[in-house]
DNA sequence: AACAATTCAATTGAACACAATATAATTGCC
DNA sequence: GGCAATTATATTGTGTTCAATTGAATTGTT
């Protein structure tokens, strides 16, 4: 018999939706942006479209690939949102004049100006969750890593490559 | 001087958005969903129907509110999902006779047959997740205590309720 | 120069999420 | 019993997400 053997998952046996990984992440994904809704409402932001100011106001002028690259969105769901923040009088987009094939998202004056409006957000935020700030950054750094590692978790297809 | 303050979040400079334990949650929900997609395909479930199969499985006839109690999701977002998950022959629909306001859901055999093509995903999400089963189960109850913090988190409505 | 491969963004179609509203059934109260 | 309040589900409209496709521009290789 095997000492410290590391507990595992039976594969016959149906695990309760409550104790898997992925329902919790859904389901604190959801409560989140929940919770931040009221106070984007009064901004007059969505919640992916706060992601992406936030990337803006880090970096002025990205190119749709880069805030694609910085946030995991492809361009399927950020052209939209990227019009409607234009619309919305908070971006400008040109075409990069050096290639044509990208364009160049840019802050309006009332783009930079909303900052100030959403720098208190974090901090409700912080009180919202009810963690201490070192158990907050501790949370963030390991759903980050998850994050990655799931990323890098070999697809379908991969897989069937790599048989063929 | 005060001694051992715990750190505090400044509410006058940018937090960068990788920073932020919203943006972690956001992208690694998003991520596990991906990760998930290939193996839900095989099974022609998405991933929030894969949700609802599962608590039918635990559970099975239940009505459409017990189901979104239990993964919390309204009924705008259950009403159409369940509708596909009927067309697709794997639930079925009935008015309860005692109450005709309720919707009762139940389990068809196929749907029933399903739940054992399902039984390996949570041990495929345990090795692409990169955890241990004691890192999942702790970061799964840490999660879920983050949820409930969140949608107990008083809303502005109500903030603006006490104030008047 | 010619042209195939690649890159970047946009479009399309399917499926969530959720607020707000609507509809129907039930319960409480007089 | 009659009727207001409540409850349960459905519908509608807006905004993501993402896979797959398209189209335009650029790069690499003869």
């Amino acid at each position: 018999m095997q000492k410290n053997a590391a507990p595992e998952l039976q594969a016959d046996q149906l695990v309760p939706v409550d104790q898997q990984l992925c329902f919790a992440l859904y389901s604190a994904s959801l409560a989140m942006t929940k919770m931040y809704k009221p106070r984007l409402d009064a901004l007059g932001l969505t919640y992916p479209q706060y992601l992406v100011m936030l990337s803006l106001w880090e970096q002025d002028t990205q190119t749709v690939s880069q805030i694609g690259e910085r946030l995991y969105l492809d361009s399927g769901t950020l052209s939209p949102l990227l019009k409607r923040l234009e619309a919305a009088g908070l971006i400008r987009r040109e075409r990069a004049t050096t290639d044509e094939r990208r364009v160049q998202v840019a802050l309006t004056d009332a783009g930079r100006a909303l900052k100030t409006r959403a720098l208190g957000l974090p901090q409700h935020a912080l009180r919202a969750s009810g963690c201490t700030l070192g158990e907050l950054t501790e949370l963030t750094a390991r759903l980050h890593a998850l994050r990655r590692r799931l990323a890098e978790s070999p697809t379908e297809t991969a897989v069937q490559a790599r048989a063929a």
